[in-house]
DNA sequence: TATAGTGTATATGTACCATATACACAGTGT
DNA sequence: ACACTGTGTATATGGTACATATACACTATA
């Protein structure tokens, strides 16, 4: 499983092993049902202790994202490609949301605002789906 | 100066005071010059200690924002209102790139992005400046 | 020059992150 | 049955960032 943790960031181990399996997760990378790497493996894999594989599987497990069966293993929860699509589309609205709030209280309009994402996309190279 | 804490968040204090702060001086509700809240004063108000305070206006002083002299006080620095519009800006399109990118990873297209947008700022009620 | 305001520095407690190590559960080969 | 090797779990320990109280130093002014 390519994860890549960046040791001098301040976003903490665990959290940043969340994230990139969990972005794997919602794109279908990793299909329901599929086993992920036990949590010595991949502390083995990540030069980490189990404590902190353990860590971030907790949390995925919280959201209900895997599932963990002692002395089984981890496996990706059976979620329908339709429930994965919406929270996709909720975790966007949910930052786009922070972003307009903080807009508004910095003055700057919605115009503006669609014409810097308008830019960035440009940049970015982002096309449709 | 109203700033409001929440001690039941992640985010540290003396952060939560840099943000509203910084905000205040972005939007031009604090002009350059003026003189802010003595730490003291501020810790007071705020009911928390003159080092969290002091960590604040540290944070801010690093960032260019303010200036503290020691014995006189702090004041928002001198900074032309261009600078800070351009600071606004940055921002606004820091952020929004971060979302582009993930939207790329999550496999989110540029349409749905935009119309995602337009939702959020009906709903928020964002006017143009 | 005393005083009341300002910012500064040092030592301490608490909470979260990350670790090593010892423990308990599930399947497999004998 | 039983040992073995894999799995996840629980406990005790150390480091670091956040927040604090308290004592110190600087600046203006009465």
């Amino acid at each position: 499983m390519l994860i890549v943790l960046d040791n001098s960031s301040p976003v903490p181990l665990y959290k940043q092993i969340v994230e990139q399996i969990r972005a794997k997760i919602l794109k279908g990378e990793l299909q329901p049902g599929e086993p992920l790497p036990s949590i010595r493996q991949l502390a083995s894999d990540l030069l980490t202790s189990v404590i902190t594989t353990k860590r971030a599987y907790q949390e995925l497990e919280a959201e209900g994202l895997i599932q963990t069966r002692p002395g089984l293993g981890t496996f990706v929860a059976e979620i329908k490609e339709a429930s994965l699509e919406e929270i996709r589309l909720k975790e966007v609205e949910a930052r786009l949301r922070d972003i307009v709030r903080d807009s508004a209280r910095l003055g700057i309009g919605a115009t503006t605002l669609r014409s810097i994402l308008d830019k960035v996309i440009e940049a970015e190279g982002l096309m449709d789906e």
